[in-house]
DNA sequence: AGCTAATTGTTTGAGCGTTACCATAGACAT
DNA sequence: ATGTCTATGGTAACGCTCAAACAATTAGCT
């Protein structure tokens, strides 16, 4: 790599002059300014990254943990925090925490000694499940902002960004119980999460309101070992006038309709299903699953810009938690 | 954070005293190393990782460019390389493509200023229809070692990773083949793609050594503004005699098992399906679909292993390409 | 005992590539 | 002379490491 040195010694002047001719010094002269600037564009030069952070106490960087990134959800949701990363100026460094506090952890400390300028991050289930949140309270407490996204610790006083799960789950089942359903099963794969059990709360609020609805909230829970196809089979065997289903996450709405329809259920007129799903698994479904749209690209964006504000005024104002809209869309598997 | 200074300042001794007893070194007398990495460890001092990266001209980080994080493949293989570097002590710093020149371009660019040790990266499709590589020769005449994994270009003097999409193509073709196949369709997203045309010669390849197969080929092209349900309908609209479907990514053949199922095609009595997908298609698919298995896992993993090589004894030996095994995974699509 | 020589434990200083601040040299005006 | 520009150079600092210097002790030798 060029550095000043090797400009200033070719052109036989000094590196301070170097230095501030390329950043259009008043104090250096028109002339040494274009003679500066030719050899360096000439030869490439680029400031090293490194020493800039070091002189700074800045790396534009953020770092960024992100539990499963198999799951499509966080997938899109990284895009979106790399697009508007990019945009501002920042890069990315990426772990993946694989839903395990002990690489969560590791993330966090390994990232901690100057590497990034603050963390974005959802939190792994293991994290949520034992409720340890030390090593993130350690990091704010080194006055490293962190802005969670999608799931959150409640106790942890820092920037926010969710959506309604309740509302959103509480909204698409009332959509059923308008339809005049009857038998609504709530199907999860991350129970112990803070957003599955706003999920399943959602559901059972919607459900407990409605004076005509009679019968008992129907809960399936897909654990880490079961096979999601053979626990849904058996949904329909044991529960055959399931009429309703509301999943929560991106696959298992899906993963229902095939099972459903192959069992001959008529979709949408006998059994309406909704999934918290994004648009990637409409192309496996006919007709149309209907989706709890979480708004991915937006979730992404707000984080990092949260994250931005943070940076530029580090110290003041209080922590935000930012909600991001959801939307019900309506398509061929609800009337 | 705590330096060494701060340390020094506190045992009242030098920096460097400082320094050594952290690193053990034998100059040190026992109490003091002792005394220091007390203090150390109390505070929690960590080495500032850009004074060493300034210091050593290492950054311990590879920059991962990659054209599509929501292509499962990528994601998959973004997975893998995470693990490996974590593995191995580097992090990565992650940047997306979108299959865009210039976005590929700029990202090169920015971290090629001492952010990163190397570049790992699968060639956005712009590039590769563009067939503009300059940017990347570029790089690798700074001599920073670049190693590319799928999408490779044939000209670029550097490590590769690839799998043998032409044989995988071929094997599973010449399987449909020997199933007594007669109008086989060849269905592919990435036609312009270096790995879509090898899939597709190995394809070609099969059928035209067979004498027995006396049809034309049949290749399907999905462009970026198809619909690939509409595309698929019409497939089955204007070839209704297809027995055989090889597909060149993760969806289509998914797709096309379902639209052909809902035409009463009896799968695999009448009609074979072969996806090059992962197994994250396969609860949406019944009979489950059989497909050409890519190991994205190792090919992640044999991606960092080249790049630390790389690292490790940087001038020397001639460049690498691997080439991971694919496997065809029989399941119910086929007979 | 009296000297050098080796050993031990520590400090000093330079340097990685930058930038910010301060200093200085020369030209010119007062 | 003194002051005021203009254009440039020098130094320190960010946090760290490494080579070299140094001081204080201990060992070795006559």
């Amino acid at each position: 790599m060029v550095t000043l040195k090797q400009l200033a010694e070719q052109l036989n002047v000094s590196v301070s002059t170097v230095s501030k001719a390329l950043h259009n010094s008043e104090e250096i002269s028109k002339d040494t300014i274009q003679r500066v600037k030719e050899l360096a564009k000439h030869l490439n030069y680029q400031p090293n990254r490194m020493a800039l952070s070091l002189k700074s106490n800045k790396t534009k960087t953020l770092g960024v943990i992100i539990p499963n990134v198999l799951n499509h959800f966080f997938a899109k949701a990284l895009y979106a925090i790399e697009m508007e990363a990019t945009k501002q100026g920042y890069n990315i460094i990426t772990c993946l925490s694989n839903e395990l506090l002990s690489k969560e952890k590791e993330s966090l400390l390994l990232l901690s000694n100057g590497s990034v300028d603050g963390f974005i991050m959802s939190i792994a289930e293991e994290t949520q499940v034992e409720n340890n949140m030390e090593h993130i309270s350690a990091i704010l407490n080194k006055d490293i902002p962190v802005v969670l996204f999608d799931r959150v610790a409640e106790d942890l006083d820092c920037d926010k960004v969710i959506i309604d799960d309740f509302g959103a789950s509480y909204e698409a089942t009332k959509h059923l119980l308008k339809e005049g359903r009857k038998h609504i099963v709530h199907i999860s794969d991350i129970d112990e999460l803070s957003v599955g059990k706003l999920r399943k709360n959602g559901y059972l609020k919607a459900i407990e309101e409605d004076a005509n609805y009679k019968n008992d909230p129907i809960f399936i829970n897909i654990g880490k070992e079961d096979d999601l196809e053979v626990v849904i089979d058996d949904l329909f065997k044991s529960h055959k006038n399931v009429d309703g289903i509301i999943s929560s996450d991106n696959t298992s709405g899906v993963v229902a309709q095939h099972k459903a329809l192959k069992l001959g259920y008529n979709i949408p007129e006998k059994l309406s299903i909704i999934g918290f799903s994004d648009d990637n698994v409409l192309a496996f479904t006919d007709p149309k699953l209907s989706t709890i749209s979480q708004h991915t690209m937006d979730i992404g964006k707000a984080t990092v810009e949260l994250m931005i504000e943070r940076l530029n005024q580090k110290n003041s104002t209080k922590h935000e938690t930012k909600t991001i809209k959801t939307k019900l869309i309506l398509r061929g598997t609800t009337k």
